[in-house]
DNA sequence: AGTATCCCCATTTTT
DNA sequence: TGGGGATACT
């Protein structure tokens, strides 16, 4: 027997070696799934299978890289590189970069991440003449993206009767005409959103025989994990690419299928037993990850949701602690007492930082916890803030590069038009667009024939010198990877030195990012990649944008820094911890208030609850408090729903808080409240505290504007005559001292410092203002 | 062209 | 409450 079988238990076992034919591997919650996967892939390996052949689909990066490390690990070899393991969109895009051409798109294409895409919907709606205000942007691409997840296109949206009802009910009659547009715009501009690497990819197979002949025979060994949360257009391009070997085996959990508001649908669980013939079904019931304790909760919640995957988890583990309910009065004592019990379980516990996890349902509740932590000089890293790539200056400067790289880009156009600023306004970009779509060419076309569109002078010349110096960056292309092009390019525009100017906390801090980003570009160009089909490591321009776009924050984060981990509990999926805290128990915020108008949406809520217990491995601590801040305002919530389901017997009820299960929020002082209330603060010391903070903050430390009123006598001067040390007269400001000159002459800008208003900066073609002496 | 200000609006989000 | 976007003002 092979080594790396050994540390199975049969049924896994099992799973690692039906290598053939269909397999559906329904595996619960830490029953060692991922062992399964790369122990199966290592195994196929092992046989004899070429890695070139095998394709393993994961939904996020960090899945797929774990799975690639652990899998060379167990052969020992190199040969893991070569296996084609990333997530369902990396993958796609890609094939997409060899194939595009065939659908019409450059192989060099764009992806647009979700701003893109937003800004492209409210563009195209406006266009329309439509309202924006009517038709949100964020909600209208909502409904675009399920509808490609679905493989429902503009013209199918248009005629599909369902969806028509529903657009007109919502007096939204005109979506399928910006769908339409919108993807127009897209193709118009070489760029694929996220769901159309999806969305594409099923066109392509289904288009194309022959390219999908050529997958259908690379791929003879398909894996997907995280099947739960697939959707359709994810389940029919499966289906395509496993249709000759049907070697295809698919690992989920039906217990947390969390994303079903994303397109995601159980029923490809059973679509997939309907579809193949024979399919096996391997159950992994035993888990190794929590106490029984743990999973006899998990097993009670579950418990309550109808129409599960008959299953039974069992553990050998001990049967460990009791779990800790919590009650506090606010959310910041809610805060607080994380923080404590943190302190603690270091202290008493000998836990490291990172040992430890605070679970919550929305990104908002991070904020009192936050704030404890710092109090308390915990060190904690929070998933889910914006991405690196998602800041204002890194996307200005990878704007730039994807301009290079696709020149029909629009979006990237406009950011970076007129940023630094070189006299192509807001009237001129407007006037390219008009022309563009009037003409259907792209802007950059446009601006490549700028002398035929009616440009002033002015702007003419600006432009020229736009295009001539994208068009120098565009000739390295061929020669010169990703590194080299964007050092010239940080080199010769001069939003670089802008940023390097800037002095304040921020502007350093901006800089420093671009930096930062210039490092990440090096060492990807000077890391050697996978050799797939042959490919020698791709080090160009194109290749660095197609993969960053597919980052996301959790991507740059080190999962091994010592850190307490801060995350909503989707981002929680597939992570495990001694100790976690799921904060917010109420009714409203979990089960979340939009969640509860359908069984599925109140069962998919309960779900998500079993998710964050199952994280736990030994500790668990539930908390909720009786008033929340919501909006500004504070909010009365009853404990949720879900504390009820979990039986008495496997609550602490010697620990604060413990025994209170009755959750009428009235006569329920018991001692062991009250020493809650004692221990972690209550609302009468946290007002206090909150008026000091917030006046610090606010209004107060603003130097506030003193009024004015003008001398009778005030006529505007002449600006041309004004000097530096006049003394000045300002409508608004009062009087004061002009200290400095500057601005070009057609926009002039004196710094003055008011008597009463200190330093301001005016600018002279607006502000007026009267010469005293 | 840049900024200040006001007003509006808020689940979850692997990519 | 607070962040973003449209609008108004300089």
């Amino acid at each position: 027997m092979h080594d790396y079988l050994k540390g199975l238990n049969d049924r896994q076992r099992e799973a690692v070696l039906t290598t053939e034919g269909p397999l559906m591997i329904v595996a619960g919650a830490g029953s060692g799934k991922t062992k399964v996967l790369t122990t199966r892939i290592a195994h196929l390996m092992a046989q004899g299978v070429d890695a070139f052949n095998i394709l393993a689909l994961t939904f996020t990066n960090k899945a797929a890289a774990e799975m690639k490390e652990r899998i060379g690990h167990i052969l020992g070899n190199r040969e893991s590189r070569n296996l084609y393991i990333g997530t369902f969109h990396s993958v796609f895009a890609r094939i997409m970069r060899a194939e595009a051409h065939r659908i019409g798109y450059p192989n060099a294409f764009t992806i647009y991440d979700t701003d893109d895409a937003k800004s492209v919907v409210k563009a195209v709606t406006n266009e329309l003449n439509l309202d924006v205000q009517h038709y949100k942007p964020n909600a209208v691409y909502n409904r675009i993206s399920s509808a490609k997840n679905s493989l429902v296109g503009p013209k199918e949206y248009m005629t599909d009767y369902y969806l028509q009802q529903e657009d007109m009910r919502a007096n939204r009659p005109m979506i399928g005409h910006i769908y339409d547009a919108y993807s127009k715009r897209c193709f118009k501009n070489g760029a694929m959103d996220f769901d159309d690497l999806l969305f594409k990819m099923y066109e392509l197979l289904k288009h194309f025989p022959e390219v999908l002949h050529k997958y259908q025979h690379k791929f003879k060994y398909i894996l997907i994990d995280e099947y739960q949360d697939t959707n359709p257009a994810q389940y029919e391009i499966i289906k395509l690419l496993g249709a000759v070997h049907e070697n295809v085996c698919v690992v989920g959990d039906d217990a947390q299928s969390i994303y079903s508001f994303r397109g995601a649908t159980i029923q490809n669980i059973l679509q997939f037993q309907k579809d193949y013939d024979e399919v096996k079904v391997i159950k992994l019931e035993q888990n190794y990850r929590s106490t029984q304790n743990i999973l006899s909760i998990a097993n009670e919640i579950i418990k309550n949701n109808k129409g599960q995957i008959p299953k039974t988890l069992f553990t050998e583990n001990a049967t460990g602690e009791k779990i800790k309910l919590v009650r506090t009065m606010t959310d910041n004592d809610e805060g607080k007492f994380v923080a404590d019990a943190i302190q603690e379980q270091k202290l008493r516990y000998h836990h490291n930082n990172k040992d430890v996890a605070i679970l919550y349902r929305t990104n908002a509740q991070s904020r009192s916890f936050e704030e404890s932590l710092r109090r308390m000089n915990i060190p904690y890293t929070i998933y889910g803030g914006i991405s690196f790539y998602q800041r204002k200056e890194i996307k200005d400067y990878i704007a730039y590069l994807r301009i290079i790289v696709n020149p029909k880009d629009e979006e990237a156009l406009k950011r970076i038009i007129n940023y630094p600023v070189r006299g192509i306004g807001k009237t001129s970009v407007d006037r390219a667009i008009l022309a563009a779509n009037e003409n259907n060419i792209s802007m950059w076309q446009v601006l490549e024939n700028a002398q035929m569109f009616g440009f002033k002078a002015g702007t003419l010349t600006a432009i020229e010198e736009f295009v001539l110096m994208i068009r120098s960056f565009h000739s390295m292309l061929p020669t010169k990877n990703a590194y080299d092009i964007a050092f010239h390019v940080g080199k010769q525009t001069a939003f670089v030195k802008e940023l390097f100017n800037d002095k304040s906390t921020e502007g350093v801090q901006r800089y420093e990012n671009v930096q930062e980003l210039l490092n990440s570009i090096k060492e990807f160009t000077e890391t050697p990649m996978s050799e797939e089909s042959g490919e020698v490591g791709d080090k160009s321009l194109a290749g660095y944008l197609q993969q960053i776009t597919l980052l996301t924050d959790a991507d740059q984060k080190d999962p091994d820094a010592d850190t307490v981990k801060l995350m909503t509990i989707h981002a929680a999926k597939g992570l495990e911890f001694p100790v976690v805290f799921v904060g917010g128990l109420e009714e409203g915020l979990f089960p979340n208030a939009m969640s509860i108008n359908t069984r599925e949406e109140l069962e998919e809520e309960r779900r998500l609850f079993y998710v964050s217990v199952t994280r736990a491995k030994g500790t668990l601590y539930l908390s909720y408090a009786n008033t929340r801040y919501k909006f500004g305002n504070l909010q009365q919530n009853d404990p949720s729903r879900f504390i009820d389901e979990i039986p008495m017997e496997f609550i602490d009820k010697s620990f604060a808080g413990g025994g209170v299960k009755n959750h009428s929020g009235q006569g329920m002082m018991g001692s062991a409240f009250e020493r809650m209330q004692r221990g972690f603060g209550s609302a009468k010391t946290e007002p206090k505290e909150k008026t000091f903070v917030s006046t610090l903050l606010s209004g107060n430390n603003k130097p506030k504007e003193v009024a004015h009123v003008p001398s009778p006598n005030f006529v505007p001067s002449d600006i041309t005559k004004l000097e530096q040390g006049m003394r000045v007269e300002h409508q608004k400001f009062g009087f004061g001292e002009v200290l400095k000159l500057e601005g070009s002459s057609h926009n002039p800008v004196a710094t003055i410092k008011f008597d009463e208003n200190g330093e301001k900066k005016i600018m002279l073609n607006y502000a007026k203002l009267m010469i005293v002496t």
